[in-house]
DNA sequence: TCCGGAAATGTTATAATGTAACGTTCGTGG
DNA sequence: CCACGAACGTTACATTATAACATTTCCGGA
């Protein structure tokens, strides 16, 4: 048995494994066409739009993958399967965004929606601004 | 002096009332290139994408119009200008969208930001689901 | 009034993102 | 073995968005 704790479904195929693996060692959102230029990509065999959309649909309904649509891009997720809504923290400077957790806030949120009689089945939260690094290069020249 | 109640730049042009017109018509958001196609756009003489997307861009620099990122596409915003964070409800149904306020929750959301170091300059929230009458429709079929 | 520059627009072409349709391959259970 | 369903390959196409550059409009100041 490998290292596929929160896996429960089959294994991955080799085209999944291989957008995940490539989405594992982004630093930052990658698009469906940039992952499909990556080298690793096209010497897997890789080499129409329709696969690598194909692949991240499969990866999206087991939450290993998240699609950030501000950014019109797809980013590994690290933590395990999530009940509660999360929110990414994008940085229009360097394009790195981080995954956050909304436990609390999700309750709230969802209460709006319920005040107006709403059935909210899926939240998204996109937040940009500038990561710590960025933030910090602007604030001291 | 006409109806332009919380606008405080230069009137709007021509082609910027009428996207704005055609948004305040629909009653779900539309894509620019759903803008494009009504009779009312093409009588007003914009037939180019860029025509449709330069008025929305001025229009969303006002407040006016609000994009939804995960439709790719555009609502009028009927509230005045907020200093908070608004969400939608989008109706996977129907496709009528409905904007909340988030004053208190935008607190939380831009907390959970600064806990990493962010500056967040954006929240951006989007949630789906049923709305009302869907939701009683396909309740009480 | 008339000029000059900024903003908006028109026009054409093209880039970037995402899917449809259809046939083939692969793996798995009967 | 073979039948079935999921994944894949391939081609073409649909949808969303922008680049580049010429032209017009609007408005303030000389």
């Amino acid at each position: 048995m490998a290292d596929h704790a929160h896996l429960d479904g089959p294994a991955l195929t080799r085209n999944q494994q291989a957008v995940l693996t490539a989405l594992k060692g982004a630093d930052k959102p990658l698009t469906a066409y940039d992952v499909l230029g990556l080298p690793a990509i096209r010497k897997a065999g890789m080499k129409a739009p329709l696969t690598i959309y194909r692949a991240l649909d499969k990866l999206m309904d087991r939450g290993l993958v998240h699609r950030i649509e501000s950014l019109n891009a797809f980013i590994h997720c690290d933590h395990g399967p999530h009940e509660h809504a999360t929110g990414f923290l994008i940085c229009t400077d360097c394009g790195r965004t981080l995954e956050v957790h909304l436990e609390a806030c999700e309750t709230h949120l969802a209460g709006r929606a319920r005040d107006q009689g709403f059935a909210v089945d899926d939240v998204r939260v996109e937040m940009t601004g500038r990561c710590p690094d960025c933030a910090a290069r602007t604030a001291a020249p």
